[in-house]
DNA sequence: GTAGGAGTGTAACAATTGTTACAGATCAGT
DNA sequence: ACTGATCTGTAACAATTGTTACACTCCTAC
């Protein structure tokens, strides 16, 4: 019944109906519970995630353990990151976790090029992707070189919203604070603020945007 | 004269032989002066510009004129983002600035699509590109959001020794200042600091490194 | 040479962000 | 109802970065 999904979703992009045979025969299904990593970082992918329901939490690390978020990955989307990684057999730089129990089609690698060659649609699907995601970066740079924290914290909540669909984000101070790379006290302070400027609403664990 | 050396590059990417003829025939060159835009937020890009000769130095900008530095294009490198933007018709949102006098060949949008499909080394070009945009934006992600102001001027300075070949920096105080998006004072004090540890020494428009 | 401009050095202070410490609130499990 | 764990609020202080102001040097044009 996932199958379904996925045809409907790949006729959504006007992918050839000989493409979309060839994803669903050589790519499998994978389910990642919530918490769970899709792709660690120095991990070797070998196939492309497509997200079919869900939400992939895409986010960049640092040796020290610090991390930044960078953007989701919602249905319909591919991981371009792993195109590259794939294609240049290079190791993960980043890490993605399952925001929601998430489903995901896995496409092997090895096709890739073929189709890219063979189907103009999939071609477009690609660069979309890579556009895409080129775009989710430069916001992200806007956002850590232009915006101050607070300002930055609206966004993310904002962002987070739009990616669920829910006015309700169910986070602690802490989880948000690593996202954004700073601590939880400066984080707890700043929506206080937020609360006080009547934007947010604050409950335990639960962040209610107004 | 600057055909051959197109030629030699394009082949020392091992572009087919009626690849290499069809840039050269469809491309045409052109000059860029030292301090020239390339690109400019909003520009409607329509040709992908290969750096022959020369640096671009392409950075983000925001509404209100601030800007950051992303990354250097180097000889043999073609912009990644030109290609997105032009296969999505969308506008540019960065710009390029020519560090040196650049020598660029421009190679017209609308035979990418056909090149992709006909010509593997083409398609690994293009996503080998990609890959390197991705890796530097990753980079300047990471100096914004894991490291403090100083370790950032240092990096910034070592990069530029690194893409110009050359110990001594010649730009002040406020041009530096711009591309990281901070003030002069702020620059000329860590540069003083950076100057005490012994890993620089200053000059009137000019910043040697030890 | 002199005037004006650009580049740099530095001090004093402000704003933002980070850190430490602790108190109270809420919840789950017993 | 008690205990311990997690979550949040807040104060006090430190570090980093930003701002304003002004002095001084060097260079160029006249």
């Amino acid at each position: 019944m996932e199958k379904e999904k996925l045809t409907e979703l790949l006729e959504a992009q006007g992918f050839e109906k000989g493409l979309i045979d060839e994803i669903i025969t050589t790519g499998r299904l994978k389910k990642i519970s919530k918490g769970s990593n899709v792709i660690t970082p120095g991990m070797n992918a070998k196939e492309i995630p497509l997200v079919l329901e869900g939400t992939l939490k895409v986010m960049r690390q640092d040796k020290d353990g610090s991390e930044i978020f960078l953007y989701y990955l919602e249905g319909g989307e591919a991981c371009a990151m792993s195109i590259t990684c794939c294609l240049e057999n290079k190791k993960s730089e980043f890490s993605a976790v399952a925001e929601e129990d998430t489903l995901l089609w896995m496409i092997p690698m090895t096709l890739m090029d073929k189709w890219v060659e063979k189907y103009p649609a999939f071609r477009r699907f690609i660069f979309k992707s890579y556009q895409k995601r080129f775009d989710e970066l430069l916001l992200a740079i806007d956002s850590m070189a232009f915006m101050k924290l607070d300002q930055r914290l609206y966004k993310y909540l904002l962002d987070k919203k739009q990616a669920s669909g829910s006015f309700e984000i169910n986070k602690t101070h802490e989880q948000i604070a690593r996202e954004l790379n700073t601590s939880r006290v400066v984080i707890s302070r700043l929506l206080k603020q937020l609360e006080n400027e009547g934007k947010i609403e604050q409950h335990r664990n639960k962040i209610e945007i107004l």
